[in-house]
DNA sequence: CCTACCGATCGGTAGG
DNA sequence: CCTACCGATCGGTAGG
């Protein structure tokens, strides 16, 4: 028995590799849209627009305007995940590790095509209660990548100002990882590429905060 | 020739001490709930409920919504700037300076009353293009305050991991700021007061954020 | 500052 | 996925 040619079940969006498509689009575009205006001052038509479609046709792909969201927000973990995951491996040394975790975290934050983290940073209180556990589920994987790695940076006293090896505790892995993680994901309120030619690039900046957060072996 | 005694004149809001009082009530409510829920998440409707007026009532002190979204942010910048420059006024040492801003900082973000900040950094692309640059102004003497003493940190080698102090230039004292303010200040994100009892409260906050960034003495 | 209201917009739906 | 639409809400105003 042959499948329907017809897109007409909505059920399953793997199953028609047409209407993921479409819901990929309009995930992409979304995230587009809300690192730039925010989530509320979005509007539904304006996604629509933005791929081609009529205002009430998103809603064959979503339920609500909030699902939209979420999926955004999946989107980003999922694939900062997989781009951090990758890149952890080509590094040896904790150093590299370190250098390898700041880098690809200001690509996750600042290429182009990638908003979605920063929709999920900014955002975070527009998105329903009862979606936000799954998402933290998500996130702490992600953050066990840092944690991991920012251990072994303060055991071997690389990391921060002037921490003791000797009595670092954990919840100095955990603040370290907070300030770290802070001072970078708070670039989204500031950095902004292609403006100028002096304007820092992403290299650069990640140069930068590793010089600044990172002890050399010979000090 | 006796002034008129009932408020029929929105020309100053500084002429009459009433409706100074009304506006900074305003204020206040708009600020708390700006934080909670989002610029655009919160009606005039909630604003004017929270001070016990009706729906129409803010527009007799605020021509627009936007206008309350920048006395908001105004308010922020210069209680903040007060209260930054009183901190410093008490210390004499640089590292005393710096433990000073930094405990000043998370007041300014998480004090209760406080929430004007905090409103800053979330809702900044909800502010009129054209009010950015009047906030910017008062937003860079703000960063001059801290520009300078973190300027002398780096001169005298006791920020960061591994900045040589001869060396020392001046997108250093830029990135410095940027990464120590900008851990900071991400902490509107997760920082939650008075949840849990073992919950770290700002003192034990700062300094955790102090010992992170600043080198010790006897380093 | 209230009453009474309006025009516009927005998320979402029915029915094909 | 489109057409056609609706109910609700929202920022803002007139007139006192």
């Amino acid at each position: 028995m042959p499948v329907s040619k017809s897109p007409k079940s909505p059920k399953s969006p793997q199953d028609n590799p047409d209407e993921a498509n479409r819901r990929q689009a309009l995930i992409r575009a979304s995230a587009r849209l809300f690192r730039e205006k925010g989530y509320d001052a979005t509007t539904v038509r304006d996604i629509a627009a933005a791929v081609g479609m009529r205002s009430g046709s998103p809603f064959y792909h979503f339920k609500n305007k909030q699902e939209i969201l979420k999926a955004v927000m999946e989107e980003g973990l999922h694939q900062g995940f997989d781009r951090t995951v990758a890149a952890l491996a080509k590094a040896t040394t904790v150093q590299a590790r370190f250098r390898a975790l700041v880098r690809t975290q200001y690509g996750i934050l600042h290429d182009e095509g990638s908003e979605f983290i920063a929709v999920l940073l900014y955002d975070w209180r527009s998105l329903p209660p009862e979606y936000m556990q799954e998402i933290i589920r998500v996130k702490d994987r992600y953050d066990a990548l840092w944690q991991e790695t920012l251990g072994d940076m303060l055991q071997a006293g690389l990391l921060g100002a002037h921490v003791d090896p000797q009595q670092a505790a954990v919840s100095d892995v955990k603040i370290a990882r907070l300030m770290v993680m802070g001072a970078i994901n708070f670039t989204v309120t500031w950095y902004k590429q292609k403006t100028q030619p002096e304007q820092m690039d992403l290299d650069a900046l990640a140069d930068s905060t590793v010089r600044f957060f990172m002890r050399s072996s010979q000090n």
